[in-house]
Order: structure tokens, then C-alpha cells, then sequence
DNA sequence: TCAATAGTTCAATGAATTTTGAACAAAGGC
DNA sequence: GCCTTTGTTCAAAATTCATTGAACTATTGA
């Protein structure tokens, strides 16, 4: 069960940009992409502000096109469209990610560091 | 002459991102990168709204760390600042000109394609 | 000097955005 | 069935942002 979302190439880059120009939904994507692109719950956001608050950023970054959002129970399960996005924006995401100073990478699960840089 | 700028390392993600949100400040900037990285005064941007707005918008993308402005007589000469940007945060500048359907690359004035890619 | 050109600044307005709390819906567990 | 957990929706308040016009500064050129 999902809920809908916007066609990969509808997804619009000032959209994007004006959505992760927020720092608490820019710190929503940078712990998505920590996780290795693996779900979270809008709980696991609750750092970040009010129940109700990230509800409403979450909204935001569904409606960007970065996020798909998945109805599991009672639970919505939040995880990054990097394919997609990556398909849109060849490097976008990836640059953004590496200047917000993360490890993650818009592909691939989770690449082991051979020297354990940056975790 | 020139106005005062951010140092490059001071230069936020969010501020920048927030800043290229917009679509008029965008088409700006997609405008220097056009442009070859050459300067181009505040009534260059005519098209894109009237000169008070016009400066409102450069003035939100200089304060963003995005562009330079140089006093030349009566004159602001505006320009991107494309190696500050991609020494801070690398590719990101580069991946959203090239989102946003451009040519001009973050460095270099003008880099020839060997086989014609990306235009 | 006088006028025109190029932009800025200021204050006001209107439009979006963010934030909050109350009320709600939809499972899941007892 | 009932309560709890998880999250959404709605309306109101607070904040921020974008746009406009009037007034201003500074430079250039006649």
C-alpha cells in the first residue's frame, strides 16, 4: 500500500531545491540517507519537531517527488527516491548529500569504507 | 570595487539550496552560467521581473554565497561564484545547472565536448 | 551644472510557509 | 470491545518571503 506520488519525471528541480532549502527537511534526507535508503517510520523523525510538524515536512518532500511513503499498519514507512531522483537529476542528490556531509550515496546500499572515512 | 561577500567556507547548504527554490533566482543564475561565467549587469535580468525586484533577487543570491557583485561605475557587475561554490560543496553547482537544462559547466569558461554530450 | 542612467533602500502590502493544538481515523494488542 | 499507538487533517497564529512604488545615491555624459 502506498500513497500517491508524482511520476519520476514530473518531479520538478526548483521544487526539490525549495524543499530541501528547509534544514529540518534537509535533516529528515540526510537520516534517510544515512539508514542506506533503508525506511523509517515518521516516528523515527520525532528529534526534529512536533508529531504533527514532521507530518507536515514529510508531506512536503512526498509532494517534491524525494520521498515515497508506504502505509504499513498503522505506520507510514518513509524512503528516499534516489533512483528516481538520480535518474531526474544525474548527481543531484549525491552532491547535496556529500556537502550536507554525509556517507550514503544515492546508489547502492550501503558502500563499506575501506577506511572506515566519514561514518 | 566590490560589495562584501561571504568567505567560501562560510557558504550554508540550506541558504543555497533555499535560494535557488526560487524560480526567478534560478533563471539567474542559469543566466551567468549561459552566459560563460562572464559578468553581466542587474539590467540584464530585465526580463525577469522590475529592477526593484531584480535587485531583491541578487541580493538574496550574493547573501547566499551563490554570486559576486562588482562595482563598475553606475554599473553592478554580477557573476557566479562557481569555483567558491564547488570547492565547498563539489559537483552541486554542476548538477543543478546541468538539472536545470544547461551547458555551462562550474568550471572552465567553456569546455568543448568531445562528442557532443549533455548540450 | 543639469539631466539621464543604474541600482539601492524603505515601507507597505499581499502571499506563502511554518508552527501549534485540537480533533480525527485506522490499525493492533489486551 | 476498548485502549493505545501512529499518524493525518483542520483552523488559527506567527513568521517569513516576494512584489511594488516612491524616494534616494552615485556615476556618467551633454
Amino acid at each position: 500500500m502506498s500513497l500517491p506520488h508524482i511520476a519520476a519525471d514530473q518531479i520538478s528541480l526548483p521544487h526539490v531545491l525549495a524543499a530541501l532549502g528547509d534544514p529540518t527537511r534537509l535533516a529528515i534526507v540526510r537520516m534517510l540517507a544515512d539508514s542506506g535508503n533503508a525506511p523509517i517510520a515518521c516516528g523515527g523523525f520525532a528529534e526534529f519537531g512536533s508529531k504533527t510538524n514532521i507530518s507536515y515536512h514529510l508531506a512536503k518532500l512526498r509532494e517534491a517527488g524525494i520521498t515515497r511513503t508506504e502505509i504499513a499498519g498503522t505506520s507510514r514507512l518513509i524512503s528516499l527516491r534516489a533512483a528516481d531522483l538520480d535518474a531526474r537529476f544525474p548527481g543531484l542528490l549525491d552532491s547535496i548529500l556529500a556537502a550536507s556531509g554525509e556517507a550514503a550515496r544515492a546508489h547502492g546500499p550501503l558502500p563499506i569504507p575501506a577506511t572506515g572515512v566519514l561514518l
